[in-house]
DNA sequence: TGTATATCCTATCGATATGGTAGGGTATTG
DNA sequence: CAATACCCTACCATATCGATAGGATATACA
C-alpha cells in the first residue's frame, strides 16, 4: 500500500511544479488546495526539504518551492525519499540492500528473483517519469 | 514492504512445485526445510486452501498438495489472495477498487495515473510468471 | 520595533497491521 | 486406540501510520 505520506508528498509536489513561478508557497495554500491535514503536510514538506527536493523560506511571504525544474525530479527520488526502497524486499534493494536472516542461497530463492524482477520494471517507471510528467493530466 | 506471510507462502508453493510427486506434504517438513515458524506457515496454507491454490489430506500420511500443475497457477492469483491488491492505492484496483474521498478527479490526479501504470507493469510480471517459472532456480 | 505570518521542531496518541505463540479440537491412518 | 496432522480461535508484543498539539524561531513590513 502506497502511504498517505507518499500520496500526499506527490499531491504537493506537482501542486508546486504547476505554479509557473517559483515564489515560496505557503503550506496552507497546498492543504487546502490538495485537501491534505495542514499539520501532516507540514511534516511532509519538511522532509523534502532535508532531502533537498525543496526549499523554504521563512516568516512572512515565506513557503516551500522547487529547488530543481520539474522534468529534473524523477520519481525514483520522490519514492525513496517519502515511501523508502523501490523494492518489496530488503535482499533486492539497491538502496537499501539487506540480508534475508532464513535464506541460505539468494540466486536460488524464488521470492528474490521474483521480486528482483518487479523492482526492475518499477525502476524503469519511476525513473522515466518526472514531475512534469505528471503535470499533464 | 512484501509481507512474510507472502514471503513465506511463496516458498511453500515452490517447495510444494519442485516435488515430483503430488503426495500430501506434511506442513513439518516444509517448515523445516524452508526455516519457517511452524505455526504460522499452518495459517498460511490455510488460507491458500481456502482460495482453492492448495488441498489437504487430514491424518496420518496426510498434508498440503497443489490443486493445479505449477504452470497453472499464475503469481497474480498467489499475490491477491496472500499480499492483498497488486496496484499501490485502491482507486486504481482491478479487484478491490475503492474511490479516493480526497480525489475530485482520478483522471487528473498524478497519483492515480502513475500508480495506474505501475499497476500494469506489476501485473504483466505477475501474469507472465507461474510457479513452474519460480522453479527454475 | 512590534506584530502578523510562516516555517521549524518535538512529543504524543489512537488505530491498525504484523509476526508470532498457545492450546486445544477434529479427522484419518495403521 | 494411539499417533499423526490438519483445523480453528484467541491472544499478545511490537511497529507503523495518520494525525494532532503546542510552542520556538525566523522574516517582512508598517
Amino acid at each position: 500500500m502506497l502511504s498517505k505520506k507518499t500520496k500526499y508528498g506527490i499531491k504537493a509536489l506537482t501542486y508546486l511544479a504547476k505554479k509557473e513561478q517559483r515564489d515560496p508557497i505557503p503550506i496552507a495554500e497546498i492543504s487546502k488546495s490538495e485537501n491534505i491535514s495542514l499539520k501532516f503536510l507540514e511534516s511532509i514538506l519538511l522532509t523534502l526539504r532535508t532531502n533537498e527536493l525543496l526549499g523554504s523560506k521563512t516568516g512572512k511571504g515565506g513557503g516551500y518551492y522547487l529547488l530543481k525544474k520539474p522534468s529534473e525530479i524523477e520519481m525514483t527520488a520522490v519514492m525513496r525519499i517519502l515511501e523508502g526502497p523501490i523494492s518489496m524486499v530488503p535482499c533486492v534493494s539497491l538502496n537499501f540492500y539487506k540480508k534475508c536472516a532464513d535464506c541460505p542461497d539468494e540466486t536460488k530463492c524464488a521470492v528474490h528473483n521474483l521480486m528482483a524482477e518487479l523492482r526492475d520494471s518499477s525502476l524503469q517507471i519511476f525513473r522515466n517519469t518526472t514531475l512534469a510528467d505528471l503535470c499533464n493530466c
